[in-house]
DNA sequence: CCCGCAGGCTACTCGCCGGTAGACTTTCAA
DNA sequence: TTGAAAGTCTACCGGCGAGTAGCCTGCGGG
């Protein structure tokens, strides 16, 4: 009871501050901001916090983790390449999709992370290369795709869903799962698969 | 002569002030970095510029219709469907590796944009979006290309390539003509063109 | 009924940095 | 040789915002 009312204070505050952080910036955002948003002052904030730089770690971190795990997961799980690749396209997609403020904040903000947040980030962000053009990569070998540069690939792929938080708006023509599905389309036929288009 | 002069102390402002705020950041920046950088004092910036919203400005706009340009002269030129599709590709992915500090600065910093050169750059790009997407439906139309919503197509093909931004360095791999090549033929068989891999 | 404490607030400090006023120096023209 | 103007510097201001010290209040236990 206690730890659940201190772990929604917290949430709500990481909530409050995505919003303002994807609207204004992390520069452009005070505490002070933040704290008026909830309807309290700044010092509540530092009872859950360190400081405005932890709390911008807090936002990026979890959600990077979730990027790596929709691909890992795929990875890790059965079925033809074909199969793998659009799982891992799809559930990324819906990540990015589903948490694109956090995405936003992370891609905008990385310089301003704690060398030791910005590398631990790091790490997952190989292992999600990694991944990816290994995935790819068995995919080639068992003769399902056909690519001449995996690692190539792989970023172009990353990169293609990625950037889907400068220009995804919730209530627009797609919704998160249409998108999603279209995506693995393009990926599948940039990774060599022939998809036939929906009549 | 005096003008040579003064075009060239501007494009040196401007080049060390790209340099630091790729590496610090906008706001980790200050003018008195810069300056210290060129061996000169703060108010000789402010003869240039008139502060360092201008500045930024004055990185990222360029740079933006640069890109612009890339795609929309090879949609004008002439050639097939694939051909242009080829060349806007090869044209932007060479602007995007070639001005990368400045693509990442615009994109991670574009919020602290004055709204008036906001509204000029989104101008650009909302023209790039549709020009590109315009080149996707021309090779629909003539048979050429085989994608069922150009708009997503182009949109992922934009971040595909803007993303390159992320990860590319000099000195990598790949240099900047082999990258744009092998992007423009990821790009195509993404179109739904058949490219057979070189041998 | 009173005590203690936890949780939150008021009210500060302090460093940083964008921007500026005005002095100084160098150059060139008359 | 001198006057003026262009170009740059020194020295400052003022605001802003992260972070903090210490007070206040309401609630649960004795």
């Amino acid at each position: 009871m206690r730890d659940e009312i201190l772990a929604y204070k917290r949430e709500r505050i990481l909530e409050e501050a995505v919003k303002l952080f994807y609207e204004r910036g992390f520069t452009g955002t005070t505490l002070d901001d933040i704290a008026a948003e909830l309807g309290v002052t700044k010092p509540f904030i530092y009872t859950h916090f360190r400081g405005k730089v932890e709390l911008l770690a807090a936002l990026c971190k979890p959600t990077i983790e979730m990027s790596l795990a929709a691909v890992a997961d795929a990875a890790a799980g059965t079925g033809t390449p074909t199969e793998k690749l659009r799982h891992a396209i799809v559930g990324f997609t819906k990540v990015v999709l589903q948490r694109q403020p956090n995405i936003a904040i992370y891609f905008r903000e990385e310089k301003n992370l704690a060398p030791a947040a910005l590398a631990e980030i790091n790490v997952l962000r190989r292992e999600f290369d990694h991944v990816l053009s290994g995935l790819l990569r068995d995919g080639v070998v068992a003769g399902a795709f056909e690519i001449d540069d995996q690692s190539l690939a792989a970023l172009a792929l990353g990169g293609m869903i990625s950037w889907a938080y400068t220009w995804y708006r919730p209530g627009g023509r797609l919704d998160i799962d249409a998108t999603a599905d279209r995506m693995a389309n393009l990926a599948l036929r940039m990774a060599g698969v022939r998809i036939p288009v929906p009549a």
